[in-house]
DNA sequence: TCTAGTGTTCGGTAGCTTAACAAACTCAAC
DNA sequence: GTTGAGTTTGTTAAGCTACCGAACACTAGA
C-alpha cells in the first residue's frame, strides 16, 4: 500500500525540511508554530514540510499543546520507525553497547567485562563486544527503523604500526578489524573513534559542558589523554593525534631531558602508586591497592595519603596549563579513574591559577559512562548529518 | 549618470553573484565558461550575473581568451575600483602599512622606525603608525574604490588589564586607542588581531604552508608565541590567548616548579644571549652582540656558538613538541627574529622526531614582512566575507 | 562553409513568500 | 447553557526569486 514503509537512508528533502527534522531530533517535539519561529520559515511552508515528512515516517504527530487562548496546536516528534544507532565502547577490561533514537533516547543498552582467558586481549575484546552487539540488535528488534550508524569508541593511538600482542591494551588493528566484525549490515557506516574523544562529546552534549562550544577535556587515569572540541566539533589534527598529550616533554629543565612518552609514565596511575609504595612509611594501616584506596585515605585526613594527592593534583594542574597555554579552551572538564576525583579540584585549580589566566576548572559529570555515551552521540550527530 | 558609481558596503546578491564575485578575488581573471563549470552554474544564469556585477563597478571584463577553437570567451576580473583594504603592522620598533585590492595586488606600501625620543613606546607607535597610514591613504587616493576594511597587527595579550607605562613592549588599550584613532572613515571597520596570528595567515595565503589548512606558525624571537589554523581559519580560544605557549610549564620535572612565563624567560633572545655571554670564554673573537651574530657565530663553525644554537634548536624542538602533543598540527613553521634561521632546523627536527611522531618543520618563506601580509589578508578575508 | 565553442532568449520549476480565509479553541456576557 | 468576540492554527491562492534546460544566434578558426 505505502509506497515508503521505511525511509530511505539517501534523503533528498529541501532546506526547511531538513531544519525541521534536526530541529526535532535535537531539542525534542515542537508545534508547527514554534518551529516555524525558531528557524525562519512561514506557516504554509510548514503546511508542505510536515505531511511530507510524515509520508516518510520520519516524524509523527503526537498530541496537541493548547495555549492561554485560541486553537490548539498539534505536537510534532521524531517518529520512532525514523531509525536508532548503536554506541560500542571497546575498552581492555569491559565492553558495552548502546542503543539510543535518532533523539537521544536510549533504547537498550548491556555491558560486560572481557574475559581475559582468551588468547590475548584484542581477540577476546572483539569478541565480547561482536557478541554483546548480536544480543542488543535483536533486543532492539525492528521497531526503531533502520540502523543509521554505528561509533566504536577505543583506546586508539595515531602511528598504528602492527606490533605483537600485548597485554596491557588494544592493538590499533584489532580494532579496525571489529569495525569490521560488528554484525550490521554491510550499508550500515561503522567508525571507529578515540574513547577520550567520545567521552568530551557526551560531556558536551548531557554532561559538564552544555554551555561551552569550546573545551578540552582531560582524562587522567592508567594513562592521559585529551579530548578538543572547538566550535561544537572535535579536533582531529593532522594524524588523528591531537590530544595525545603524553608526548607532553617531560622533565623539561636548563638540566633534565625529556623523555618520549615522560609525561604519561610519570602521571599514569601506574607511576602514582609506585611512589605512594615508596612514601608510605608510617604504620596507620596498609598502603593503599589503588587510586580509589589513596583517595579514600586522604579523605579520612591521611597525611601521607593527602601529601600524595596534592602533587598529583599540582602535577594534573600543570598539564592542563600546558594545554590551556595552547589552546585556551575556556574549560577544562576532568574525566578517567584518577583525574574524576573531587579531591583533585582544589590543587589543580591553585595550580592553573598561579601559572596562566584564570579558566574554569571541572570534574566531568558522567563518569564511567562517558564514552559510550558520547560514542553513540556521535553516532546520532553522523546520521542527522547524513540524512539533512 | 550612472545609478550607483560606487559600489554600496552592503549587497544584497544572489548566491551565484557572491560566488563569482569570491572566484574573481581569490583565484584571479576568469571566462565565463570557467566560472560557471568552478561553481556549478549554467551559462543563463552567468549571463545574468555578470552584467549585474559590471553594473555595480565590482568585476570588469579586461581583454579575451581563445581555446583552439570557437568563439573567444570574455575574460572578467576583479574591477579596479572593488575596493582596496589596509594592513597595518604595529611594533615596539617599527610600524608598517600596506594598501592591497580585494584579489591581493599590493597598491601601496610604508614603513617606518618608531622613534624613541617620545614620552613612552606606546604613544610613539600610535603617533608614527597615525601618520604613516596617513600618508599612504594620500598615496593610494580613489582611483581603488572604498576601503573596505583595516587590520592591526599588535602583539596583543589576553589579560589586558591597565598598567603603567613600559619600554619594552605595546599597552594592549594603547592599540585599542589606536584602532580608534586611525584616519579612516567611520564606517570602516577595523580591527585588532595579535601580530603572530598574522604571520600565520600569511605564510598560510603566500609562503610555507599553502599547502595545508591546518598547521602552525611558531615564532621564537624577543618573546615566543603561537599561531593556530585549523581547517583555514584562526584559533583564537576562550580569552584570545591560544598560542599564548610563554605560559607552558618550565621548569617541570618531579623536582623543580614551573614559574609563570618560565618558558618565555628561558627561550627568549634575551635569556639566549646571556647564556651566550656565560659560556663565551674563549678568545676566538668578542661576545656576539645580538642572535644574528651568535648564528654567524655558529655558521663560521665557531664551537660554543655552535654549542649554544644547537641547544636551542633542541628546546625549540621540545616546545613544538609541546605544541604537538595538543594540536597535531600536521606542519610547524618557524619563524621570529630567531627561529627564522635556517640553522635551527636540523636540531628541531632531531628533537621533534626524537619524542613525538613525524611532523613536517620548516621556516617561513616570508620573514619580516610575514605579519603585514597577513594583516592585509585577513583584511581581504573579511571584506569579502561581509560583501558576499 | 563547416565545426565548435560563446552568449542570449524563452519557458519552466523548486522553494519559498504574503494575503486572505477557514477552522478550532477560550472566555465572558446574557 | 448558548452565543458571539477575540485569538491562534492551518490551508489555499497567487506571486516572487533564483535557478535550470533547450533552442537559437553569434563568432572565430580550419
Amino acid at each position: 500500500m505505502n509506497p515508503e514503509p521505511t525511509p530511505p537512508s539517501r534523503l533528498d528533502l529541501p532546506d526547511s525540511s531538513r531544519g525541521v527534522l534536526r530541529r526535532l531530533a535535537t531539542h525534542g517535539p515542537a508545534t508547527r508554530p514554534q518551529l516555524a519561529k525558531i528557524l525562519g520559515l512561514s506557516r504554509p511552508t510548514m503546511s508542505a514540510v510536515m505531511p511530507e515528512l510524515m509520508r516518510l515516517n520520519l516524524v509523527g504527530s503526537s498530541g496537541s499543546s493548547r495555549g492561554a487562548t485560541g486553537r490548539s496546536a498539534a505536537l510534532y516528534s521524531l517518529a520512532p520507525g525514523a531509525g536508532h544507532v548503536l554506541g560500542v565502547e571497546v575498552g581492555a577490561t569491559r565492553a558495552r553497547v548502546v542503543a539510543h533514537s535518532l533523539d537521544g533516547e536510549q533504547i537498550a543498552a548491556r555491558e560486560e567485562r572481557v574475559s581475559a582467558r582468551r588468547r590475548n586481549v584484542t581477540e577476546a575484546a572483539v569478541a565480547t563486544t561482536t557478541e554483546l552487539c548480536e544480543k542488543l540488535l535483536a533486543e532492539v528488534g525492528d521497531g526503531h527503523g533502520p540502523l543509521r550508524d554505528v561509533v566504536v569508541a577505543a583506546p586508539t593511538k595515531p602511528s598504528s604500526k602492527p606490533s605483537t600482542a600485548n597485554t596491557s591494551g588494544l592493538q590499533p588493528d584489532g580494532v579496525e578489524q571489529l569495525a569490521a566484525a560488528l554484525p550490521v549490515p554491510a550499508d550500515v557506516p561503522v567508525i571507529v573513534e578515540n574513547n577520550v574523544n567520545c567521552a568530551a562529546i557526551a560531556e558536551h552534549r548531557l554532561g559538564a559542558a552544555q554551555n561551552q562550544d569550546t573545551f578540552v577535556y582531560l582524562q587522567v587515569g592508567v594513562k592521559i589523554g585529551l579530548g578538543i572540541v572547538v566550535d561544537g566539533k572535535l579536533m582531529h589534527g593532522a594524524h588523528g593525534a591531537s590530544g595525545e598529550v603524553a608526548m607532553m616533554p617531560f622533565p623539561w629543565s636548563p638540566d633534565e631531558q625529556p623523555a618520549r612518552a615522560g609525561l604519561e609514565e610519570y602521571l599514569g596511575s601506574e607511576a602514582l602508586m609506585a611512589r605512594c609504595a615508596d612514601a608510605w612509611t608510617d604504620s596507620s594501616g596498609p598502603v593503599p591497592k589503588d587510586p580509589e584506596a589513596l583517595f579514600e585515605a586522604a579523605a579520612r585526613g591521611h597525611s601521607t595519603a593527602r601529601r600524595l594527592v596534592d602533587q598529583h593534583a599540582t602535577d594534573i594542574g600543570r598539564l592542563a596549563v600546558g594545554v590551556m597555554s595552547v589552546l585556551d579552551p575556556g574549560l577544562v572538564v576532568l574525566g578517567g579513574g584518577v583525574g574524576q576525583n573531587q579531591l583533585l579540584l582544589p590543587g589543580v585549580r591553585r595550580a592553573t591559577t598561579s601559572l596562566a589566566w584564570d579558566t574554569e576548572i571541572t570534574v566531568g559529570a558522567l563518569g564511567e559512562h562517558a564514552t559510550v555515551l558520547g560514542a553513540v552521540h556521535l553516532a546520532i550527530t553522523r546520521a542527522l548529518d547524513r540524512l539533512t
